[in-house]
DNA sequence: AAAAAGTGGTGATACGAATTACTACACGAG
DNA sequence: CTCGTGTAGTAATTCGTATCACCACTTTTT
């Protein structure tokens, strides 16, 4: 059936149906009709097709400048990380599900990761996301001068979160953390807290940063007091840390990552700190799925959602139904009331011990 | 730096270095010394790729060059499975880290998924695997007809497991089940066993009736007794059912599934009989990560390496390095003693109640 | 002195598909 | 009888890179 060495291309399609290579490419293009091709030839050419059992060359339709029904996906970490309870692959399903649905096939880049284990589209000497119509693209790690070669080269590609310096050049999808944030101070407000803390991660990111700009500004527009952010390690969220959150009348700490709502846990714990009873607390970022995170309160990146729309907005830009500056936010799930809870009332100073 | 709407060639860097385009693709190609291209040459050429920021076009190096760099990812079951408690992920984990070390990229056939969810390589016409130089294929739905028409076409593809009727056509990767029952069965013998009773899914796979096929082998092999295996759904296995091990003399139960292996713990403590004091368990399968796996004895399928020896054997096939009888069993860690331990003596007769 | 080998390149072409710009013919209207 | 309008195509060109077949000149070997 099949011819042996050689794969089919259009020129022997065309030969087998009698027909001219242009021809062929003119049905495989869906402009038979506009082209008056009558139905008895697309019939002869298309069986041509199948007892060759053609395929269109991916990379000669990209080199004319045709799509080839390839999405890329580059992240700039692992895409299947070892440490599996994995935060990317949430983001994988909801792309996976999306080109299922525009029947694209996706490309995950694993080329692009150097020998050190960094990625970078250009470090492995060929930009090979030309290979793909257009790419999705995730991580945390700052890369940015990439990102705005990229835009320049007019690569179409939407990002999956936001960087300041070169949000502008391309179109992405992120989480409405600005929503999220007012409606954490909100439901902290509504049941009473008078004064919150703001734990966050000694390594920051984009994401993170956003975080703490909301945060910050609601807690100001709805006036509810706030200590000074502060930035540890997990070890460093410890026993006294805690004592002095309650010495501060801080009555709910936000933690930027579930490695300090774990360390907060184990400190409250140690200093017999209840929580919620005696202090809320709120994590703004989920954790590994074997972890129970549903004993925190915890605002909810719809991580599945972003991942689906980032291929939609993908789509829209590649064919021309939006431009680089259109911008997505997505709503993050609010917390449940699992470690939020009314504060007790502040003890009078006349039964306060100091130490 | 970059240029405004194209993107540099290598005809724009030839221009700049007063040389042909020929000379720089020779140089690029690193075969700059057997065609006498002296140093100065070489370095007028770099400067001008770096001035121009060259990107080589990946989509004309493979148009040109025949081999694209990528391998074709095909799963029967989704790829990113929404429950995600993902038996699949495993496996591309270690796919996507040879591909790394392979420099390759993997394309995931999403557009292979058919309306109704099930996953054809030629449901949508034409073989959209021919996309990329070669594929892995893995799942356990039965589509031995394809399998054969892909091998007829001469596709270069690796399979992930076995099946029977078409496994003399490609090279596959599979786990040593034989082997692996072998260990089982000594290891039941050797601490004591004296009976053992099989329990299979009543849905059949070919993993499972490689695993069922090894253990009537060995159990024969070895001389020791079992009773007939039975193919029972997790409800079916029942304190009914284990009452009646016990009452057969039964001693240890391979169960083939986790599902099983759940079904019977349960079934077991309901029925006051102790695992693994009174009745020993082996699981021939592993479950999801979230489930505590380490408590039970089972075997454990090398899912990654799996992964990584597919990719390896794919690339060995495109290279010529290897023919389509070439197949590779991969040990399978035997069981822990979790579950398994030293039968009790088997009490009397005259001690036995008779209900 | 002629032949061979080395040096430093260049021009033309092929890869496979898409597109632009044609051609050749038939038919009806004016 | 000629003009216009479909109909049913085709030839030529393009995308960016790699490679093959050369070339012109110099140096070394026979």
């Amino acid at each position: 059936m099949a011819k042996e060495g050689r794969t089919a291309r259009q020129s022997d399609i065309a030969r087998l149906a009698g027909v001219s290579q242009t021809t062929v490419s003119i049905i495989l293009t869906g402009r038979a009709r506009e082209n008056s091709i009558p139905q008895s030839t697309q019939d002869r050419v298309m069986a041509a097709i199948r007892e060759l059992g053609y395929v269109p060359n991916a990379a000669a339709r990209s080199l004319r400048g045709g799509r080839n029904g390839l999405i890329g996906v580059h992240t700039y970490e692992a895409v299947f990380p070892v440490t599996s309870e994995d935060y990317y692959n949430e983001f994988l399903v909801g792309i996976e599900e999306k080109a299922v649905e525009m029947g694209v096939d996706l490309v995950l880049f694993a080329s692009t990761q150097g020998a050190d284990g960094t990625r970078s589209i250009y470090g492995s000497g060929a930009n090979r996301l030309r290979l793909a119509d257009g790419a999705v693209l995730l991580g945390v790690e700052r890369n940015d001068d990439e990102l705005e070669r990229l835009a320049s080269e007019g690569y179409p590609f939407v990002f999956i979160g936001r960087r300041d310096t070169v949000s502008s050049l391309m179109p992405y999808v992120v989480p409405d953390y600005d929503s999220a944030l007012r409606d954490v101070v909100t439901q902290l407000k509504d049941v009473g807290h008078g004064k919150l803390a703001y734990v966050g991660n000694r390594m920051r990111n984009n994401p993170q940063e956003d975080r703490l700009t909301a945060f910050t500004r609601h807690a100001e527009l709805l006036e509810i007091p706030t200590t000074t952010p502060q930035f540890l390690s997990p070890a460093d969220l410890d026993t006294d840390r805690v004592a002095q959150f309650i010495k501060d009348d801080v009555t709910a700490v936000l933690v930027e990552s579930w490695e300090l709502a774990v360390a907060l846990s184990d400190a409250a714990a140690s200093a017999g700190i209840a929580i919620p009873g005696s202090l809320s607390m709120v994590c703004l970022d989920i954790g590994p799925r074997s972890l129970a995170v549903d004993n925190w309160s915890h605002i909810q990146v719809p991580r599945r959602e972003l991942g689906r729309r980032a291929v939609a907005l993908l789509m829209d830009l590649l064919d021309g139904r939006i431009t680089n500056d259109h911008h997505e936010l997505l709503p993050v799930t609010p917390p449940s009331f699992a470690t939020i809870a009314r504060p007790r009332p502040a003890p009078t100073s006349a039964t306060r011990i100091d130490g």
